[in-house]
DNA sequence: GTCATTTGGGTAATCGATTGCACAAAAAGT
DNA sequence: ACTTTTTGTGCAATCGATTACCCAAATGAC
């Protein structure tokens, strides 16, 4: 039950004050160089290491940063928390994380816990179904850095980094259309925000370009894990319409899709196609392994940390403008939407 | 850029000491109803919430649990650091995540660096390469809680919560028996861990009991990641010795040997079963799909925080005994391991 | 009516690091 | 020799919440 060395017990020691102390282990100019290495000396016998909750307090700054995600336990969200961690752990900073669980409310609660924690910042991906930013506002009035990442609003004076939805639709949807289907289905979620409206919308332009009909029938809307993407292409077999090619808005919607035509002996990619969103790594693993629109996450991460950082440091007098940062998506094209005639596997930028 | 109100701010307008207005919100029975309601009403009009890092710093007591793991983007340790939330949120804890990247001298600066944020405990899974324990130790020695998880050591006067791994590899291997296959290759980590050693103790404890000799050049070592089972594969394939299965200690190793397998058109399970660990949600999106050795991730995470809130619980006067718990893997039983004269798919406890 | 309790709340110290201000001694300038 | 600067360090306040200790007023006991 050993106790922490504190300032005052090398204070104590060397027979100075723990005020001089302090400044000799910052390297304070005005200690003399025979004080700071007797310090630093006995700083090191005592092994002592600095309270960082008493420097917080009388600092203002924790040297913590908040990372709120909706869950921990999805490939996605562990990829940016280790691209955050990366980017923030050479400066020194540490992540406190809370989970969402998609529930708004958690959502807020979680800002107001890492606010009374002196957070320096706070990284956030939005729950599904937030509608309301005000914790987030409420926050940045604050005046610490808030950076959303790919679940985010235009509408909001805040820093994110996304990816471009609208374009990884139109590219995936514009491949099938290359690939010779014509009847595109589509996924979508019933949660209108940002990035699945986005895909609707990348999915509408790419058949407009290639004057294709939209068809309301074959978009079909659900919660878009694996068992609603099955039910989703069950749904479109016992319709009239049968598509020739499925492009969903998440790769477990695009994984139920697959199995089910699998069951049912129709071949993909010849008789449907398939396209994914996220690239999680499981999509590379079936078979056909399935194409999707990769989204970069752990660039993301980074991406978010060095926002951080940039609004940090950033002079408190400039205005601020927030930083909107897009990455293009990554076309992974595999098996499940690459027809046999065409010649070459190509994995887009 | 509004600031927090303090205690001392519902002091100043009520006219009290904000001693006073503390105990009023923590209910201390000397005082008054009429000054708790003023108080409280008060509080709530200024929006008032606690400092968390000043009271940590008074009270010694942080709320705030570090958990230490190898590498976020795993789905596994994200279900695990998902299932410590869980269990930890409802008693008004917060994360502190770190990551080791396999590295032990990453390991040590995490606890250093945690423990000078004054974590209440720390839940955490050795690095792969970790040898040396006195950094979990030292931490111990400064009273708080820990508790490791997975990766752990026996030896250790630590709680932690683990699967029986050595059951879980002597239940796969006896399953592959079972389905008639006997020249059974197993993929372990050159990494000799517990987890790796006790799960080559169950392989080969199985081929004994079944009477099935053990065969050295049967045993590859390897990272264990996709490349490294295909490498595994390969050598096998090219080796007199051609197996009729693979017990793989990871499921990414099991997948590159079923990527290999079905590449030279060997039909997997036919001619070659093949059994991972881990239970990954990748390993039921294969065709086939893998069967594997579940560790049920989340139930470890929950157990894990439920030790340490017994522990911080804990008389201070009472002897530490740490608690050992041990999880029974559950076997799941997929395509890739059940032979067609087998009726059906079972799923073991 | 006097002494003992109880009730309600204020004072000041504490947790550990940081920093503005003060101040003596030494060095430099005139 | 006498200011002015510079150098090196100490004192005390600060960050915000908590708590041991103290004291006055109110209540009760006899």
């Amino acid at each position: 039950m050993d106790k922490k060395a504190t300032i005052h017990d090398i204070a104590r020691e060397l027979d100075l004050a723990a005020s001089t102390v302090s400044r000799a282990l910052n390297n304070h100019p005005r200690i003399s160089k025979e004080t700071k290495r007797a310090v630093n000396l006995t700083a090191k016998a005592f092994n002592y290491q600095p309270h960082r909750l008493a420097a917080a307090l009388r600092n203002g700054k924790s040297n913590v940063i908040g990372v709120i995600i909706p869950t921990a336990d999805r490939s996605f969200f562990g990829s940016i928390v280790r691209g955050i961690e990366e980017g923030l752990r050479k400066e020194g900073y540490q992540i406190m994380i809370c989970q969402t669980y998609e529930d708004p409310s958690f959502e807020a609660a979680a800002v107001e816990v890492l606010l009374n924690s002196r957070v320096d910042g706070i990284i956030a991906s939005l729950s599904k179904r937030t509608t309301n930013f005000d914790h987030f506002l409420k926050a940045k009035s604050k005046g610490i850095p808030i950076v959303l990442f790919d679940r985010s609003s235009d509408e909001l004076d805040i820093s994110h980094v996304i990816i471009d939805d609208f374009m990884g639709a139109f590219r995936a949807v514009d491949h099938l259309i290359q690939q010779g289907c014509r009847r595109i289905a589509h996924f979508t979620n019933f949660q209108k925000i940002n990035i699945y409206k986005e895909r609707l919308r990348g999915y509408r332009e790419a058949l407009e370009k290639n004057g294709i009909p939209f068809v309301p029938q074959l978009v079909i809307e659900s919660d878009m894990q694996l068992e609603d993407g099955r039910l989703s292409m069950q749904t479109l077999l016992k319709g009239e319409l049968m598509p020739d090619a499925v492009f969903s808005s998440s790769d477990l919607g695009a994984m139920g899709a697959l199995q089910v035509l699998k069951e049912n002996n129709i071949r993909v990619p010849d008789e449907v196609a398939i396209f994914g969103f996220s690239n999680e790594p499981f999509t590379s693993f079936s078979d056909p392994p399935i194409s999707s629109v990769d989204q970069h996450c752990k660039r993301m991460g980074n991406a978010a940390s060095e926002i951080f950082l940039e609004e940090i440091r950033r002079n408190a007098t400039e205005k601020f403008i927030p930083r909107k940062v897009v990455f293009t998506p990554g076309l992974v094209i595999r098996g499940s939407s690459l027809k046999k005639e065409t010649p070459i596997l190509k994995t887009m930028p």
